[in-house]
DNA sequence: GCGTGTGAACCAATTCACAGCA
DNA sequence: TGCTGTGAATTGGTTCACACGC
């Protein structure tokens, strides 16, 4: 949220922004920000405030988002599909560099400018290339053990997108984005509205 | 994350379920799991546990999702067809109505079933079918805009995929899906394993 | 004076410890 | 005895209050 915002202040030519002024964006308390700044050790000008470009690097170095990674998508049915033509992954440093699935009516079709492998290539592919990231969606009965497959190449860093709960050794990480939670939180709430009203 | 692992015991035929093994699977304390049981109003029994169908209905009953709720979707992009195409939310109860786009090329193509609408026709739609939530997809510098057209509609609930910050009045809810949260996360990982080693 | 930086005070959420029930 | 339910203790994260620098 706070590069987002940055990234509007740079784009408007803002040299300098408060933590006052970041505060009431987020809706957040303002020290808050401040200790959230200094969390990556980036620090402010008394009087002027902090820089936007010197924050927004500062951010950006935290993340390690400057820095390019590279992603195999595993499992091109209708949401890999999507994710790899999605261009905003692009603004983060994120490049889907292949993509893999077992069904052969897929394998050799072109989504987003890559043809689609078969996940018999993946382990010689990751030998080869540079892969940070592994982008997750299968079926929920595959997700395990296409996790394990994942993880026995090498590569640390799984963005599960299988409404699933993956078992994975200690050094690995995984980032498990629900998007049925998302529609639980809102269902939730206009279940309330109907009951107020 | 309930839902989920109950719905698999369920499948295995489980019938009971104590706090101590959900506990396990969410990598979370037993005694969270008896307190959030508690706030959602259902009670185990000792000894056994929780039923495992009964405890899935009452999040069910919490949170809404056994009603169907019916949603529009507001710009027929990349993201928005994948989402409109994506088969999980069905399961989850939330169904896609409509989707509308402001780009004439797009307007009248099918996708996922549904022929994609004009902004135009908007208001009308609204109004004559009942809509409860709005999935926003459309590129930044429209989301404001947007979200003020579909609230004056008097949708009280927006799934905002756009990655800013949306200003609404208080009774209406958003809910931010921004996937660069992920990406972020996941690199900063990836960052620190390499000065690790 | 204005805005950052930070230790102290506060508050909410998690964990502990034990009572109650089958 | 096994497992839930809940008040009490603890923890960690947010807010307050004020010192410091331009």
């Amino acid at each position: 949220m706070y590069h987002q915002i940055l990234t509007d202040l740079e784009i408007r030519g803002e040299q300098y922004v408060s933590s006052h002024y970041l505060a009431a964006f987020m809706l957040v308390d303002d020290t808050q920000v401040r200790k959230d700044v200094a969390l990556i050790g980036y620090r402010g000008k008394p009087k002027s405030g902090y820089s936007v470009t010197g924050l927004k690097k500062a951010i950006e170095d935290f993340l390690g988002i400057n820095y390019e990674n590279t992603a195999i998508l595993v499992g091109a049915g209708r949401l890999g599909s999507a994710l790899s033509e999605y261009p905003g992954f692009a603004e983060y440093g994120l490049r889907i560099i292949a993509l893999f699935d077992i069904d052969l009516d897929r394998v050799g079709t072109e989504i987003g400018g890559l043809k689609v492998k078969h996940i018999s290539e993946m382990p010689d592919f990751v030998k080869s290339n540079k892969v940070g990231i592994a982008i997750l969606t299968v079926p929920k009965k595959a997700a395990q053990i296409l996790c394990e497959k994942i993880i026995s190449l090498e590569i640390k860093a799984i963005w599960n997108f299988v409404p699933i709960r993956l078992t994975v050794p200690d050094n690995v990480i995984v980032r498990n984005e629900n998007l049925a939670v998302g529609i639980a939180l809102l269902s939730h709430y206009i279940k309330q509205q109907k009951w107020e009203s």
